[in-house]
DNA sequence: CTTTAATTGCTATTTTAAATAGCTTTGTTG
DNA sequence: CAACAAAGCTATTTAAAATAGCAATTAAAG
């Protein structure tokens, strides 16, 4: 096979891996008519109830110009409300359809992540997830 | 700050690095007028003379009829020359201009992969690599 | 108190990567 | 030689992000 000259660098390493994990998941959370961003979305508001579109936006490192439309799908589709907190910004919250489907989008997630984590040596998990989440942002 | 159910879990950390990374890295090769992919592929050629598209395709996971369009462009920029093997696939090898081209782009990647490198503990980067490179397809 | 600035949410468009469907030409093999 | 695989390609679509810009509301500063 030819040589990869990239492969021993780590950013490279990261986008392959990165890209592979996607490809797994994307299909599994189509069935659910999810797209993975719409599923981070949506258990983003699960476990934050009243957030805000601003502060998922924050949170997930999204531009507010991306995240309306996505919660815009979400509230067509009946899975979340939005309550009015002044007169610019609403706080989110899940209806109980929305609740059922990101619960079976979470055991889709982690039975996702589960295969991932298979891959990883046991003594090395909570290290490697250490370092990935010291890799984005200096903001956290 | 809002909670992020999904931090713990690799594949999500994964891609929240490797898109911090990706946006570090894209504008800095934009200077040289590549995208990211572009150059992964102008180092493929230049690390693998000869190579055809669909080994490029096959080492860098990109489908076949996306390779096309990349080394499209990089022929009509004068950066590689496709030279017939046989009556359907060329061996690819770039140009004296292609050659310049790939130092200057690896130059940026170095740099890029350099700074990503310091955030990771001195003695977990090595290890850190072989994971990441054993997350992604069973095919290598 | 009023002008200014920042916040929130939004529309529309563009770029990039990747996926998909389908095609032609050329080799290879039973 | 017929059937199939390999190689390269076009065109289209989907998804994520980036970009530009706008309207309404609230907060801050003079």
């Amino acid at each position: 096979m030819a040589i990869d000259p990239l492969r021993h660098f780590p950013g490279y390493a990261l986008r392959r891996a990165s890209n592979a994990s996607l490809s797994d998941l994307s299909p599994k959370l189509a069935e659910l008519d999810l797209r993975v961003t719409d599923a981070s979305v949506l258990l983003a508001i699960k476990h934050n109830p009243q957030i805000k579109q601003t502060e998922i936006g924050r949170m997930l490192s999204i531009a507010s110009a991306n995240v309306a439309p996505i919660v815009g799908r979400l509230d067509e589709r009946g899975l979340l409300n939005r309550i009015r907190v002044d007169g610019r910004s609403h706080g989110l919250e899940l209806t109980e359809k929305g609740e059922e489907l990101a619960k079976s989008a979470m055991v889709i997630v982690e039975a996702h992540e589960a295969s991932l984590i298979a891959k990883i040596p046991a003594d090395m998990r909570d290290t490697f997830v250490e370092i990935l989440n010291g890799l984005w942002g200096d903001d956290h």
